[in-house]
DNA sequence: GCCAACGTTGGC
DNA sequence: GCCAACGTTGGC
């Protein structure tokens, strides 16, 4: 059982866009990075949590969790044409990119990236290390009790 | 808009 | 297989 925390770009899908999102469930589409694909493709379990991270937006942060509902799957977005995600070296055959499902467990409070950067615990959390910019990494159970704290503290 | 850091591409 | 050039990410 492990843990993450997925980025995405609030102007793309935010929290709250999940919130709102038929049984509150989306595909992680558009994973575009081998790395973070081979996280979903090998290692990501339903019932695995994650924090959503609101990043590339005026105030990123932690903005929720959320918990894998389904297993690493094609990403449909490749083969679509009119898809900024089109891949064309992919096919239904000889797919490249995959996704996960995940389901909203609860939007939270804001979570600032400056906040975690100031708490003791997080030094080595792979999102905050200089230059990451992988968008999905995975947290130490550790990391997550220190960070499930901050969420439900009063901010 | 800037730019550091990183990933990918492609010539050789 | 090397590595320079280029493109992208993402905080500021």
């Amino acid at each position: 059982m492990r843990y993450w925390l997925m980025k995405s770009e609030p102007d793309e899908f935010s929290i709250d866009d999940l919130v709102k999102a038929p049984k509150r469930t989306t595909p992680w589409f558009g994973v575009r990075n081998y790395q973070a694909r081979n996280f979903m493709r090998d290692d990501m379990r339903v019932g695995e949590l994650a924090f959503f991270y609101h990043s590339s937006c005026p105030e990123p942060g932690i903005a929720g969790i959320v918990r894998v509902s389904r297993r690493a799957y094609p990403d449909a977005t490749q083969f679509d044409r009119a898809s900024p995600y089109y891949d064309a070296k992919a096919t239904p055959a000889n797919p490249r990119w995959m996704n996960v499902d995940v389901a909203l467990v609860r939007r939270t409070r804001l979570v600032r990236l400056a906040e975690l950067r100031a708490t003791p615990g997080l030094e080595t959390m792979v999102v905050l290390q200089r230059g990451s910019r992988l968008s999905i990494t995975p947290v130490t159970p550790a990391e997550w009790r220190i960070v499930l704290r901050l969420v439900d503290a009063a901010g």
